[in-house]
DNA sequence: TAATATCCGTCATCAGGAGTCGGATATCTT
DNA sequence: AAGATATCCGACTCCTGATGACGGATATTA
């Protein structure tokens, strides 16, 4: 199957959500409550879009996380990749899995390659502020 | 994560072995031994296949696989939906699953559902005579 | 100092993917 | 008729990965 996991969903939700109040750090609590998303989840989410530079994080009463750069300098694949690591349809062209046993053989990976590849370009192309 | 299972993977490089030798009926067992698949793995999927239309299949001595179609015919989406079900990108447009938690709150249904439809689009675009 | 945040590693749970096993049925060849 | 070669089908195990829960440390504000 083809899909997205629940943490590109609430990551994107959560993203979406303090873009929209530049303003004010929004807390984990206030959007875990905001989008019935598990509190715990949530947090370590945020804590990796920190890292990988989406937001800035503020310590302490009153704190939370801020955007760190404009909705239209994010597309939905940067935060997949942000998320889950590299992304890739097929496994022989993951880098996280290993060899292809049936890379000989295989008639249908150079052009299913294509097909991905536009996949990716799809989701590279749209930014969080089309969302 | 995004990926093809290695059943849908699978399932293409049978169903173009088959249609490359339509003048004789392929087994399970030469393929699974051409490309290296689980022999009782493919039998299942080959059956599936025959049931859902895209092949005829023979038994006994000399029997097999025949294509029940054009290569031009039939398209990756086509094969993804026999082999997996309704494809969908995300758990709120999944027929499969319950309800989703965050309908009310959710801001990213609708733009990602626009995504996701280009993405099915391009999957039904592809044929297996283009692959 | 108390309350409210982020921060971080670890563990438990569980569904779905992937593959195995045993046995039934149909067809061709000898 | 017998044996070999096919498809056909259900039930089962195994295991990875997705999901989420717990405990505790650190930073900031009132």
């Amino acid at each position: 199957m083809i899909r997205l996991s629940k943490k590109a969903d609430y990551s994107l939700m959560a993203l979406k959500h303090i873009l929209s109040k530049e303003n004010q750090p929004s807390s984990t609590r206030e959007i875990a409550q905001t989008y019935g998303i598990p509190f715990e989840v949530l947090a370590k989410l945020l804590q990796q879009l920190t890292r990988k530079g989406f937001l800035i994080s503020q310590h302490g009463t009153k704190g939370g996380y801020s955007p760190a750069k404009l909705s239209g300098a994010i597309t939905v694949r940067d935060v997949l990749e942000a998320i889950e690591g590299p992304q890739a349809i097929l496994d022989c062209s993951n880098p996280r899995k290993g060899p292809c046993e049936q890379e000989k053989s295989c008639s249908v990976r150079r052009p299913l390659a294509r097909v991905e590849q536009k996949v990716l370009d799809l989701l590279g192309k749209t930014t969080l502020g089309e969302i």
